[in-house]
RNA sequence: GGGUCAGUGCCCGAGUGGCCAAUGGGAUCUGGCUGUAAACCAGACGGCUUAGCCUACGGGGGUUCAAAUCCCUCCUGGCCCA
């Protein structure tokens, strides 16, 4: 597999420090690392980007190191952040590095029967909490002057603003990621960095690591940052939520909302940055977008694709039915069990019967159902004629009682376009 | 440690004794249009027992009939000096 032309048809390389990198990437030598800041117990949709790459080169035989980032997750990235982050412990680290391991290996094959291309988790706390400092100072520090620090973009922005500083530790950061190439390079024979544009300074600073300490070379490779259509960052959902990989936190059914709702301008990148359909399949959905939009078929390739992935082929099939369900037919006609499927994701609340069949003030009913935040917030949203139930919009001054009960028992409250509660008598 | 400037609602940022739940912008939310879009248009955007009341302008204390606005003090941050 030529991996520069893959690479470069969909769009993934930014910057590279050697362009003959791709060849032996192409040739499946070589051991390549990515950083993961384990901020969380679990992944999110950002994460898959990198990780997706990381995939792609062990599918050309190439080695993939995750790198979690226990060590320096406890000192913070400066780079292009505007203020300094608060600082983890080192037992939620633990537990976050953990969490993440488990989410990984539907990415990475990390069996022996992988051979040389079998993936390897590593967490740098293991060599970062107890390298002395002197030592530190002495290998990596003194490889590195201050000025060549301060002139990188990702210091100097924050040197430049006038209302927040840049600490030490924070300055310190990429000795410390440096280091872990040197690290990487001499146990495990690593000779490549992945990362996001953002991360190209610390990169090249590991790169100029290796080669001073060890006289061989190593190469960083930098991807564009995935940006939404109107150019914040990628990956939350409305409301400002994260995505999560994992199935309790965000639901498979929410993360397929969610790509099956990506903006047409960048629904082609998405489908390059996190499927591995092969170029045909996706110059035919780029047509697809641009003759027949109103279709979403590169949406609905790409929601389809990554959910199997990370969910399994029948959630995303089941995701798939769910929404088509919800949106397009009428709610109240739909059997029990396909409406309760449908409605699987939701949150739920029990209601005793008795309350029901006297009438409940559908104000009370939102706030109980957290579809609102207060009682202001409800009746605004009522006012508003923001509010559905059971798909039918609801009056201000109405009641919700037994008799609107779907099947007799469920009430399906949503408020604005998606937000959906169901609630149950019993 | 000294000097100095600053801290306002989700964010930015006006306001410098009563007319302030606090101008404006952004974000967000709801509605309309639509493709479960984008763009655009309209509205909302502290809470409550909602013609009223309560809580809020870094924390605490004070002056005053009345403070986001004045005074004291503490905390946090920027810059300069040591």
């Amino acid at each position: 597999m030529n991996v520069r032309d893959d690479w470069s048809f969909r769009g993934l390389i930014h910057l590279t420090t050697d362009d003959e990198v791709f060849d032996r990437l192409s040739a499946g030598s070589v051991t390549a690392y990515v950083g993961f800041d384990p901020t969380a117990s679990s992944l999110h949709l950002g994460h898959l980007f990198p990780l997706c790459n990381l995939r792609r080169l062990q599918m050309a035989g190439n080695a993939p190191i995750a790198l979690a980032g226990g060590g320096t997750g406890l000192i913070g990235d400066p780079s292009f952040k505007d203020v300094e982050r608060p600082l983890l412990t080192r037992e939620v680290l633990d537990a976050n590095v953990e969490g993440i391991g488990e989410q990984m290996s539907r990415f990475l094959d990390f069996s022996p029967s992988a051979g040389r291309a079998r993936a390897k988790l590593l967490n740098n706390a293991d060599w970062l909490t107890t390298i002395g400092l002197t030592d530190f100072l002495r290998d990596v520090g003194k490889h590195f002057t201050v000025n060549q620090m301060i002139a990188k973009e990702s210091v100097k922005s924050r040197l430049d603003r006038d209302d927040a500083g840049l600490s030490f530790t924070e300055f310190a950061y990429m000795l410390l990621q440096a280091y872990d190439f040197l690290r990487l390079n001499l146990d495990h024979g690593c000779t490549l960095q992945l990362g996001g544009s953002d991360q190209w300074g610390n990169i090249t600073m590991g790169t100029e690591l290796v080669r001073k300490s060890t006289g061989t070379p190593a190469a960083g490779l930098t991807s564009p940052l995935l940006l939404r259509a109107d150019g914040t960052k990628f990956g939350k959902s409305e409301g400002g939520e994260q995505v999560w990989l994992d199935a309790t936190r965000t639901s498979p059914f929410k993360m397929h909302q969610f790509l099956l709702n990506s903006d047409d301008k960048v629904a082609p990148a998405l489908l390059r940055f996190f499927t591995f359909l092969d170029h045909e399949a996706i110059l035919e959905l780029d047509e697809a977008t641009n003759t027949a939009p109103q279709e979403r078929r590169a949406q609905r390739a790409l929601a389809n694709e990554v959910v199997a992935v990370v969910h399994g082929e029948e959630a995303a099939v089941k995701a798939e039915r769910a929404g088509e369900a919800l949106f397009s037919e009428s709610i109240a006609e739909l059997d029990e069990a396909t409406l309760l499927e449908v409605v699987a994701d939701a949150p739920s609340s029990t209601w005793s019967r008795e309350e029901l069949a006297i009438g409940v003030d559908p104000v009370d009913l939102l706030v109980a159902s957290h579809l609102a935040k207060s009682k202001a917030e409800a009746r605004r949203y009522l006012e508003q004629g923001g509010v559905y139930l059971n798909n039918v919009r609801l009056d201000v001054a109405s009641r919700v009682g037994l008799s609107d009960a779907l099947h007799g028992r469920y009430l399906v409250m949503r408020r604005g376009r998606r937000q959906l509660h169901l609630v149950v008598a019993a």
